[in-house]
DNA sequence: CATGAATGAGTGTTCATTCAT
DNA sequence: AATGAATGAACACTCATTCAT
């Protein structure tokens, strides 16, 4: 039986040392050697199950795309309330998709790369994801705007500008592997605080 | 005489089209073919003036980043007048750079693509660039906040946080090519004031 | 089953290859193209047996080596009656070996070629063949000289010059291939009458 | 003057640095950077006085054969006295030639090894110095055995079977580098008396 | 399904040779 | 004569892909 479940579970555990590999290589720099030895199948068992390098790419790309891509309801179904509500909710699910899980900072990276090889892809998420998210916020936020419980500001008219910090964060990561370690929850409560407040002086004083 | 000077411009020319193959298709993609083809010069003729396929790709990089590097100069000399001041200064420096500059923009993609390829440019980078800058950044706004120019806020603990929607414009550029265009300046402008004000509806309320 | 004892073959036949292309042409002027071609594989095949082209040459060095070394066995155990016995056995060997062996007498001419480039294959060569063979002629034609049956004489000093002449019409074969054949036992029989008489006229006269 | 000097003498410093790397190397294996550096001009220069690497060698190989087949008149024009004359003329030839210069020792090996691709200077050294040097030997041992001074022996047909050991002498150093030094002096008067007087104990029988 | 031997097109690199200066 | 930049044909080696078992 556990052959049997090994046996099901194949194209699972090749797509789970595809991703490895090309993250850590690249799409042309990966060998399907690399990957059939991580996967611990020949590499002809590769091509069983994909018809190609690009396929098994692609295909992987997909497969961890898709349970991002199924949270997004969340964020669409917001109403809304206070701002903080609002930047809270679109700051935590991108510092939760982004900046905390390695495999989507992975993925970008290997997206930002190949962004020439496999634009289908990039073309793919920007429509079914970027588009809709981005819509939603600017949409809250002119919403919130009108409730007069926000200023009129011109940043309304980027949204993406305030996903800005954690897709910067995730790049900073990618990169400098070795520069000390930012605590995510204390750079999200910081952004949070900016972007709600400025950095002007307490009205008060 | 015009053949004497190409012979003095040739490293130059091979430099100039490797950038372009590499900034296209990355470091393992690219042939050495399409260099020589591009920079108009035979294979061979690479290896007159590089060693190998790497130290052409290192030369290139270092190349690119000079010009940025020596800019900073400027930045480092900055006094902490008032928080605009600053802020435009650091925000004005790396949308200049990053955002605008197709180059330098091409550069961080490749380098964030050739981060275990070439580890030792990444360091490079962050110790004679990243570290001094964001030093800097850091200083001006505690001196800032000092003088009771702005408030105490926990952001401070992250400088870098406030170059995020400059590299995060940028990355969205780099895989996005087909998103509708972002005004630049507007942008820019759009941070500053989000930065400066935060979301808080109007004070005089 | 024909296909599948040739798999089992392939390594042997590209070895083979790998001999006559070698020797004819030496290590570096051999191209693994026609080493490829002689063997009726493609290049390609040969990196799945051996992974460059010194790991194949010195694969089939040894290979080539082996056989002959294990025939050392029987000179080893040689016991000294008279002279005649013990030179012929050793003359035996060497034009054996090395004069009629076309395969030894190029493999000589191989490793003399590539002294500088696999020091480590004379080594052991010298080691494992040279310094036993040669102890163990010294130590007989000593016994022989205590037993009063040869004359104490300078050259057993230079044991290996009992097995000049052998080396020698090797060297002139592989060098002068349109001088007039010779006939190697002949040769070796005028070589065993020089080397127990010598030149002197009849004593007996 | 001396710069004049240098001039005229391009051709043999050239000539000199090939014959370095050629015999390190071998023919193939040799770089005509390698060469140029080591006379210390430029590869464009050897091409000012050979016509390619081919030519480059073969002038090389003439050069460094020509003083040892000028020497050949001496040995042409003994005259047969005694069995050790003729013997000790011979074998102090072949151990002044071959195995105590370096330069001929290794341009034996060099022959050795380019068999194939230069078969013309081979066919030349054969005619012009071996032929006519076999041919006065043997004359000179059928002269002394018809005056009885040696026996009427089978290697009188095999002359070159007198040379053997300081050959085999010469391709042993070739080989084996680290093999224990041994005198040339006591080498050739151990095979001067072997010859002379064989194996066979003290004329006491 | 799974294997792994075999392939062959492709790529980085070398190096003898040329030639304008 | 001498240079050295430029060439381009070769060559070792790689790797995605195929296919008989």
């Amino acid at each position: 039986m556990s052959v049997q479940r090994r046996k099901t579970e194949r194209p699972g555990e090749i797509l789970e040392a595809a991703f490895e590999e090309f993250s850590q290589k690249g799409f042309a720099a990966t060998r399907l050697d690399d990957v059939a030895a991580r996967a611990d199948v020949t590499k002809g068992t590769i091509y069983v199950y994909f018809s190609s390098k690009e396929e098994l790419f692609e295909t992987m790309v997909r497969q961890l795309m898709a349970p991002v891509v199924d949270k997004t309801g969340d964020l669409l179904s917001i109403e809304a309330e206070t701002p903080e509500q609002v930047i809270r909710a679109f700051l935590s699910f991108v510092y939760d998709n982004l900046a905390r899980e390695r495999r989507t900072r992975e993925l970008i990276r290997l997206l930002l790369l190949e962004t020439d090889r496999f634009p289908i892809l990039i073309e793919e998420h920007y429509e079914t994801f970027i588009v809709p998210v981005m819509g939603k916020l600017r949409a809250l936020l002119l919403e919130l705007q009108a409730k007069g419980k926000i200023r009129s500001l011109p940043a309304l008219d980027f949204p993406e500008l305030f996903l800005g910090p954690a897709m910067s964060l995730t790049i900073w990561r990618l990169m400098f592997r070795k520069a000390p370690e930012i605590d995510t929850d204390a750079h999200m409560e910081g952004v949070l605080d900016l972007f709600l407040n400025g950095l002007q002086p307490s009205v008060m004083t």
